[in-house]
DNA sequence: TTACATTTGTCATTATTTGGCAAGTCAATT
DNA sequence: AATTGACTTGCCAAATAATGACAAATGTAA
């Protein structure tokens, strides 16, 4: 769980940068940076970005993270969990074919 | 999308019940049933229970689509909306392996 | 100890959700 | 066309949750 931050922390670690040098970039401070290494707090979709661009890698990669833990979030505790991921991705599909109209 | 309302609304209508009837079991208004069937508003989960007793249904297969209509709020303007609940899902299921400890 | 990085805790502010009511539409009946 | 009953729409205040900021605590290395 908390894809997202640990892969933010793993890219931060990789780089040899500081929460501090990173902070500033996405206007917070790093107790609020720490919080979302650690998904304690969640970024906001626009800082994804921003973490995308000073970690050069792929915004859909880290979105996908993002959203996907959002998504387990709402599902954890939930016996039926897996049932309703499935139920939510049968809808994504059918939508996504009827996008052209 | 809505799986929940309109599941709720047709077994409602197979039993020739009326919003009025269904309402007061579950202490609101039809209203609020009325914006609940359509998916304006989202039912809590204690009413998704007595949602299923009503009707006389699988509460995990209300519960089902109850959770998968928010999983697809999330992810539903998302051009990884796919792959972000795959990743969702993965996770799931490796939560779901290693339950027993 | 000192210095620096990170984490933890708290809190006021802001945003979102909620429940309920009044008024609206719509369709059938008289 | 007026009435009735079922359902919908719009609005708002209260409750709830999310957010940002800060101080203090913890950890770590020199």
């Amino acid at each position: 769980m908390n894809q997202f931050g640990e892969r933010i922390k793993q890219l931060r670690e990789q780089k040899n940068l500081l929460q501090r040098q990173i902070a500033h970039q996405l206007f917070m401070d790093t107790p609020m940076l720490s919080k979302i290494e650690r998904g304690e707090r969640r970024a906001k979709k626009e800082q994804v970005s921003i973490f995308a661009e000073i970690f050069a890698v792929k915004e859909d990669e880290l979105l996908s993270l993002w959203l996907a833990d959002q998504v387990y979030e709402i599902v954890k505790d939930e016996g039926v969990a897996l049932k309703a991921i499935q139920v939510a991705e049968e809808e994504v599909k059918y939508q996504s074919k009827r996008k052209s109209k």
